[in-house]
DNA sequence: AGAAGGCCCTGCGTGC
DNA sequence: TGCACGCAGGGCCTTC
């Protein structure tokens, strides 16, 4: 599910339900995630307030008004299911390690089917020290982010463009579909060497970046396999996919062109990749 | 030191 | 219908 406009999706819908309120009740049904829940966690939880939420790269962290932050990662399979405390079935909801409560009545709970997700405590005034957020790039979609730096970043990589930006140091939040969506954009093969994208190509490339992200979060991201919003809403990017999972059909850049074979699927480092070689080079 | 591949884990679709 | 296999939105760790 989550690349960042799932997380930011997602995030935006905690924040609905919890934003201001107090968690009550917190428990852990199976600690064995990536990484153990941390030691403490229920305890710093239980009784504090939520202040607020904020995003980084595919990181959640909620800050909570004892100056911790929650940090949250949802993996390949990771969701968070919000739901009234009267609704709750009596029985437990099947890959739900983890819930909390809160004072009006909300059960929030973290549902993880093949648990790559992970959950950890960082003090809020040092949540960008914590070495999972320490080594991160850029935010694609903040002013910092434009041709100038993306170009440094790629220079003398002579890895495939589509591994370089899958690279969170080199610009951070982006996965699988939306670097096949923004190299289709831009018209770059997702084969071409990354130090060979710096300079020209960058002008077009990081506005695609930016477009397809925003056009996905505004379409409540892609649900593909699971439900993505916390009140168990789906988004609807999927249904704007140009290349991803799209093998074989037409390519809409190439409408009429005898030469085109339309959306290939390769494989690189292990993971597909969608373009049309036509016109992507 | 940069880059490629393995691996963590469960569920689902496909083909035999 | 059942089973084996491949594949899935991520990212850390090891190896070369």
């Amino acid at each position: 599910m989550p690349e960042l406009p799932e997380v930011e999706t997602v995030m935006r819908g905690l924040a609905k339900v919890l934003d201001g309120q107090r968690i009550v009740a917190a428990s852990i049904a199976r600690p064995d995630m990536r990484w153990p829940f941390p030691d403490g966690l229920v305890t710093r939880l239980t009784g504090a307030r939520v202040l607020g939420f904020r995003r980084r790269a595919k990181y959640m962290l909620m800050r909570l008004d004892g100056g911790d932050s929650v940090l949250i990662h949802l993996g390949m399979s990771g969701r968070m299911v919000a739901r009234r405390a009267q609704d709750r079935p009596n029985e437990p909801v099947a890959h739900e390690h983890f819930t909390l409560e809160t004072e009006g009545g909300t059960h929030v709970g973290f549902v993880d089917p093949r648990r790559f997700g992970s959950v950890d405590l960082v003090a809020t005034a040092r949540e960008d020290g914590h070495k999972l957020l320490a080594g991160l790039g850029p935010e694609p979609l903040d002013d910092a982010f434009n041709p100038q730096v993306l170009s440094d970043a790629l220079a003398g990589k002579h890895t495939p463009i589509k591994a370089a930006l899958l690279d969170q140091k080199v610009v951070a939040g982006l996965g699988n579909i939306y670097v096949s969506e923004a190299l289709y954009r831009s018209g770059i093969s997702p084969r071409r060497e990354a130090y060979s994208v710096a300079g020209a190509r960058c002008l077009k490339l990081v506005p695609a970046i930016k477009a397809v992200l925003e056009e996905s979060i505004a379409a409540g991201g892609s649900s593909l396999r699971d439900y993505v919003q916390a009140d168990g809403g789906i988004g609807f990017f999927q249904e704007r996919f140009r290349v991803y999972d799209r093998e074989g059909l037409p390519c809409d850049d190439c409408p009429g062109e005898p030469k085109c074979k339309g959306i290939q699927r390769i494989v690189q480092s292990g993971r597909a990749s969608f373009y049309c070689p036509r016109h992507q080079r």
